[in-house]
DNA sequence: TCATAATATGATAGTACAAGGATATAATAG
DNA sequence: CTATTATATCCTTGTACTATCATATTATGA
């Protein structure tokens, strides 16, 4: 039995098994922002924003782009966004993957 | 922000986020069956499995019914299942695939 | 009844995770 | 250089999860 397939999707899940971050991840599928755009929507100090940003980031689940003084997050991994789609499939407003400016 | 719808999904995520547990799912979705074949298959103690078992049964992903001395054990949460099925698209057995790129 | 196979539950110990405060770094303006 | 804003890291405390052993329950057959 393949087990470290498993293990490997498993910890994804398990990455997004947190509300937290499971909004954050949903979020940021609609429009990529910042951290404090995130701070603002989910009404939680800066710093366990940030803690969950780093976890979802050292697994691959986000990046982000400095520009400036502001750091710009959006959804890189594949799986990620397809488990969330089906979850919370609430048709993306637009298909707004992007960065604009 | 509804809250709320969070994390209850982030529930479910977290619930299969666990390889043996995940691993039990997907299994039971191709053919239902009762502990000791899990067992088997998996090689990890009786009672360990019992427990991840009885996990997923208090969380409505899967059910368990008693045939003489074996309990025979299904899945039969929806989310759970598209879940799955999106992260381990093996081989479908049938048309349900969601979409790809 | 008793023995046995299948499954569940309880207890325990080790490990990991979560939140939030304090503090540190990065970029830029002045 | 200094101040300010944005973000990251460190630290502590409490809580939750995991694996396993030992034991209990349940159903059935002799």
């Amino acid at each position: 039995m393949d087990v470290s397939k498993y293990q490997q999707k498993a910890e994804l899940l398990k990455t997004l098994g947190h509300p937290v971050r499971l909004c954050i991840v949903h979020g940021l599928m609609h429009n990529a922002c910042n951290v404090s755009g995130i701070q603002e929507c989910l009404k939680l100090p800066q710093s366990t924003i940030s803690q969950h940003l780093g976890i979802l980031k050292a697994r691959g689940i986000i990046k982000g782009e400095r520009r400036g003084v502001e750091v710009k997050y959006s959804v890189v991994h594949d799986d990620a966004i397809k488990v969330v789609k089906v979850l919370l499939d609430d048709e993306a407003p637009f298909s707004t993957r992007v960065k604009e400016e």
